[in-house]
DNA sequence: CAAACTATCATTAGAAG
DNA sequence: ACTTCTAATGATAGTTT
C-alpha cells in the first residue's frame, strides 16, 4: 500500500512475506483492539504462522478462551446461517463489483469516444475511411500516449492554480 | 480517522457506534483476509456485538473451527511442562530459549503494560498493584520511548508550520 | 438506517541505515 | 534480519443523499 499498488495474492519471497506478514499483524491487533474499545464489544482473532512457535492471539489467551466458549455453544443450525450469511455476502460482493465494472466500463467508452473526436479536431483532417485498413490497437494507444500526456499537464495545471489560490487566500 | 483525529475510547452515542462499528468490521475482515492471503497463514476471528444477533466469524465457522482446535490443542503447553521436569531436558532448553526470551522481553513487557491498562480502563478498577510485578524499568524506558517519539513528532511539526508560514510569507 | 461521498487521518511498501 | 523513514495507498469520520 505504498509506492505500488499491492496485489493481494501470496508474497512467494521469503523475507517479504515474513517482513509484510510482522507489519499488517501489529496492524490487525491494533484495529481489533480499537474496535472493541470504540463499540465495546467482544471480540477476539487468533493467527498462526509459521514464523512463530506461537499463534498470536487477542486479547489473551484467556479472552479468546472466553470468546470461543461462546462461539463453541452456537447451535449447528446457526452455524448454518451463519455460512449462508457469509455467501450471501460474497455475491452481494460480486454483484457490486459487477456494476462497479460496468459503470467503468461506460465511462472508457465515453472516454474512447471523446479522445477519437479530439484527436480528428486536433488533426484538422479526419480520414476515417482509413481507420478500418489500421491496426486499431495501435491507433487506440497512440491516442492514449497523447491524451495521457495532456492529463498530465492538466494535472500539473490544476495543482498550481489551487496552490496560487491557497497562497492568494 | 477522518475529519479529527479519533480519540480512541467508547462512542457514547448509539448510531454513531454502530456506524462506526459497521465500517470498522468490514475493514477488520478485510485486513485479515489480506492478510492471509498474502502470508499464506492460518487465522480466524470472531466479533460479538449488540447489534447482530449472530457474532460476525471469519472466514467461516468451518475455518474458525478448524483454527480453534489447533489453539485448543496447546496444552502442549501442558506437555512440555511435564517434559520440563526431566533436569536435563530442562537445563538443554533453558539454554536454547534464553537467546529467545532475551529478545522477545522487550516485546512482552510492552504487551503486558498494554494489557493491565486495558484491564484498568475496561473494568474501570484500575489494578495498579499488579504493577509491583512488572519491571519499573521498562516501564520508564517505554514512557521514555513514547515522549522521545512525541517530542520528535512535535518537532516535525514546527517545521512543517515554519514551511507553512514561509510559503504564505 | 444504510449507501455514497470525500477530505483527512492511518497504514504500510519499499528504501535506507 | 530489524528499525526507521516517507511517499503512496488505504481506511474512515463526518456529511450528504
Amino acid at each position: 500500500m505504498a509506492r505500488k499498488k499491492v496485489r493481494i495474492a501470496y508474497i512467494t519471497n521469503n523475507s517479504a512475506r515474513r517482513a509484510t506478514f510482522r507489519k499488517r499483524k501489529e496492524g490487525m491487533m491494533k484495529k481489533l483492539r480499537e474496535l472493541t474499545t470504540l463499540c465495546g464489544i467482544d471480540a477476539c482473532a487468533v493467527i498462526y504462522s509459521p514464523f512463530d512457535s506461537q499463534p498470536e492471539v487477542w486479547p489473551s489467551p484467556f479472552g479468546v478462551k472466553h470468546v470461543l466458549e461462546k462461539f463453541k455453544n452456537m447451535s449447528l443450525i446457526e452455524k448454518s446461517q451463519k455460512m449462508l450469511n457469509q455467501e450471501s455476502f460474497l455475491r452481494e460482493l460480486i454483484s457490486k463489483k459487477q456494476i462497479q465494472l460496468k459503470k467503468l466500463r461506460k465511462e472508457n467508452k465515453e472516454k474512447q469516444m471523446r479522445r477519437v473526436m479530439f484527436e480528428s479536431l486536433t488533426l484538422g483532417v479526419p480520414q476515417f475511411q482509413h481507420l478500418n485498413l489500421m491496426d486499431m490497437g495501435v491507433l487506440q494507444q497512440l491516442i492514449y500516449q497523447k491524451l495521457d500526456e495532456i492529463d498530465g499537464k492538466t494535472k500539473n495545471l490544476n495543482e498550481k492554480v489551487i496552490d496560487n489560490e491557497n497562497q492568494t487566500a
